[in-house]
RNA sequence: GCGCGGUUAGCUCAGUUGGUAGAGCAACCCGUUUACACCGGGAAGGUCGUAGGUUCGAGUCCUACACCGCGCACCA
């Protein structure tokens, strides 16, 4: 017998070499599988993406968590013989990298301004680049089973190549147009960004009440009151009934008399505040559409920086927090001040990745119309194609309360604005000379063109993902053979972000859908229900830290048992240390099994006495059950059953009773070949869970032609 | 305001067509049996958030409510 079974098992020397074994082997490349007489050539496929994770630093335990998943999924399939592919690929991230990268030349006192574009995308690029390695580095240590051969990058010339060529289809179909519209602002990242990437933050703001005219309206935002001209009230508010839709009144506001006309819409909410209101269309997207149902006039009060424009009279030129109370101030004196509620607590829209408060704009931007008729998809719109695939079931997504969440958004979705005014990232492929616009996948030829300087949200190469990573717009082998891919794995909180984008593309470019199935796993958080982040220091698991204490087995297996689909999962050290135990246990029992199965003809096994008959079909009903359970991803469950029967069954009972058996010389053959059936089985079955121990010992097995664990095949039927 | 999820043993959580409550960890007692002390054996521990209802039978289905968490929404 190895010697190495005299001590403990070592996770740290041991993964170290298994990792290296695989890597040889090329058995993560279903290509090679195929070539190397593993895989058939004929066999199902099963295909998955890695959520490409962004390069703005490296691998927290939610990456740890989605890894764990996914790899169970991937070595589940290519156990069954499937032609198996899970493709890895980072995510360039635009706005959230290129804001990470300008908080740290800003240390350095250095503006991203004084650098100019191309140096510092110079900057920007050096910093993903090393990221990616980082983060590579740390998911190969993962033992995630990942083809590397395939890897792509969401900004890299292939995915430039998609990106060019989707945008430009869709212009071409109307999809995408260019409007000046009212889009949401963000003063600090000195860029649009969608709805989606709006984060609310409930803040205590004070509530004013004025006197304007013969009425009183409220505002928390007394800084763009200047050019308000519009009073608007319930048409069935019987307080304001001798007031006439149009009618025009002359009130002393901020800097002297205003024209005012009366606005009467339903829109207004009668019970809040006095019920009546004030507009301001160019920052609010609530006035904005009031506006333009009626055709009112719209004035800019806030430039881009968040100053006050000249409109604002003695205050231009300020900055809105260093006005508000000034402005406050001068109506107070005017007598025009009613009240102050210093209580009031409102939503405050914040930009996702630099946190600063978003102002609405009207801005000329790119847009997707999501409502359009589309004639080459059967006259439906993107809306109806994002929705009719998780209707219809023919994407499933776990667990099935998220498709509630999913048809919500669908129903309020609005036009989604691509354009972003950061360097980083896919340049729009639109060109200006003079009034000509020119959209194509290459420049125009010719003098005087001059490119869109904008760059387009990051999503929108992360919506081409499932097929730009197999070669989409070249009708390649991987696109044919692996798409739609059968699941996506992602945490929940991206359904909106990624996934609904991914089959809007997918549905609306290739005509089909890009997955099958989609998992949701939770947020980790701390033993004590904290998120994990960084401003939590040693609280926050580092989980190469965990690796290098207790072993990768022991973390995936913390990890994987009690953590159902979209729950959050609470880490704890812990669990984590007693699962290190689990692998010394199947260690030892393996030491155990090995030692006395030394004269074992494993060819031709003896036959199994009736006691030992039971135990074998145990085993095999535990597999019937748990082949069920894993094709259903309840995970949890079998890990926790293999666990349970390894531990409780295999060792306490079969193990114990084999000794006996062996020792008195008493159907000793029998227990023998049990014991050998049983174990090499468990390696089997235990492996997508906790792979590392199991290929270690499933190298000491004296079976012949025997091939890695990896590519066994899982012991059904 | 609307919606979703959670509430089960001290802690973390399972519990898939309704059929006598489960695991891991912790705590308790016993045991140094040559695979393993990163061990074994044993015992203890729950009115399954509250109140109703359906049913022969409910943690599981229905209706309210409470508390915690989350999402969405145009309350100026």
């Amino acid at each position: 017998m190895d010697e190495k079974f005299l001590k403990p098992y070592d996770p740290k020397v041991t993964e170290e070499k298994i990792l290296k074994l695989w890597d040889e082997s090329g058995f993560f490349n279903p290509d090679i599988c195929v070539e190397k007489g593993v895989t058939s050539a004929h066999a199902e496929t099963f295909s998955m993406i890695l959520p490409p994770p962004n390069v703005t630093g490296s691998l927290h335990t939610g990456h740890a968590l989605g890894l764990t998943v996914e790899d169970i999924m991937t070595r589940y399939a290519r156990m069954q013989g499937k032609k198996t592919l899970w493709l890895p690929g980072t995510d360039h991230a635009a706005i959230a990298t290129q804001s990470k990268v300008e908080k740290i030349l800003e240390k350095k006192g250095i503006k991203k301004s004084d650098l100019g574009r191309e140096e510092f995308l110079k900057q920007v690029e050096q910093f993903a680049q090393y990221s990616h390695d980082t983060i590579n580095n740390q998911t190969k240590r993962m033992g995630a089973s990942l083809d590397w051969s395939r890897e792509a990058y969401t900004l890299d010339a292939k995915r430039n190549f998609a990106v060019r060529t989707a945008f430009k289809k869709m212009y071409d179909d109307g999809l995408i147009y260019r409007g000046h519209k009212i889009v949401n602002w963000d003063p600090k990242g000195q860029t649009v960004i969608s709805d989606d990437e709006i984060v609310y933050e409930e803040r205590k703001n004070k509530f004013y009440t004025f006197k304007y005219g013969p009425f009183e309206i409220a505002t928390a935002r007394p800084e763009t009151k200047f050019g308000d001209k519009y009073v608007v009230m319930h048409p069935e508010d019987v307080r304001y009934k001798d007031w006439i839709h149009g009618q025009k009144i002359t009130v002393e506001w901020i800097n002297g008399p205003t024209e005012a006309t009366v606005i009467k819409d339903p829109m207004i909410d009668m019970e809040f505040g006095t019920g009546v209101m004030t507009i301001t269309p160019w920052h609010s997207h609530e006035d904005f559409q009031l506006a333009e149902k009626y055709k009112l006039e719209k004035e800019q009060i806030i430039d881009k920086y968040g100053k006050l424009l000249p409109i604002a009279q003695e205050f231009s030129g300020m900055k809105i927090n260093d006005a508000r109370e000034k402005i406050v101030e001068k109506l107070k004196s005017k007598g025009l001040l009613v009240s102050i509620d210093e209580n009031y607590v409102n939503r405050m829209a914040t930009a996702e990745r630099t946190g600063g408060i978003i102002e609405p704009q009207i801005m000329e931007q790119w847009f997707i119309d999501v409502n359009k008729k589309i004639e080459a998809r059967g006259n439906k719109s993107l809306k109806e194609l994002m929705l009719e695939p998780v209707r219809d079931g023919k994407i499933k997504i776990l667990p099935d309360h998220f498709e509630k969440v999913y048809f919500n958004w669908i129903e309020n979705l609005r036009d989604w604005c691509i354009s972003r005014q950061i360097w980083f990232g896919h340049r729009i492929p639109v060109w200006y000379k003079g009034n000509e616009v020119y959209c194509d996948i290459e420049a125009p030829v010719g003098d005087g063109w001059e490119q869109d300087p904008d760059t387009l949200d990051t999503w929108f190469s992360s919506g081409l993902w499932t097929f730009s990573t197999l070669g989409w717009p070249e009708k390649t082998e991987d696109l044919k053979n692996f798409h739609p891919t059968d699941v996506l794995e992602t945490m929940h909180d991206l359904i909106f972000f990624w996934v609904a984008r991914m089959i809007l593309m997918s549905q609306y470019l290739l005509g089909e859908i890009p997955f099958k199935n989609v998992y949701f796993h939770g947020m980790v958080k701390t033993a004590d229900g904290k998120k994990m982040s960084k401003s939590l220091g040693e609280k926050a698991i580092d989980p190469l830290t965990i690796i290098d204490k207790y072993g990768n087995d022991a973390l995936r297996m913390a990890m994987i048992v009690g953590n159902t689909p979209g729950n959050d999962l609470k880490l704890n050290e812990n669990d984590i240390r007693g699962y290190g135990k689990f692998a010394n246990k199947i260690w030892n029992a393996s030491r155990f099994v090995l030692e006395n199965t030394k004269d074992l003809d494993t060819e031709n096994l003896p036959a199994f006495d009736e006691e030992d008959a039971l135990s074998d079909k145990e085993l095999k009903d535990l597999i019937k059950e748990i082949s069920k359970e894993m094709d259903e991803f309840r995970f949890s469950l079998v890990a926790e059953k293999v666990y349970h029967y390894f531990w409780h069954t295999f060792a306490d009972v079969i193990i114990e009773r084999s000794k006996k058996k062996i020792l008195e010389n008493n159907n000793s053959e029998s227990a023998k070949a049990l014991l050998f059936t049983q174990l090499t089985t468990l390696l089997k079955i235990m492996h997508p869970f906790v792979p590392f121990v199991t290929e270690e010992v499933w190298s000491s097995i004296p079976i012949k032609d025997k091939k890695l664990l990896i590519v066994e095949r899982w012991p059904l039927n």
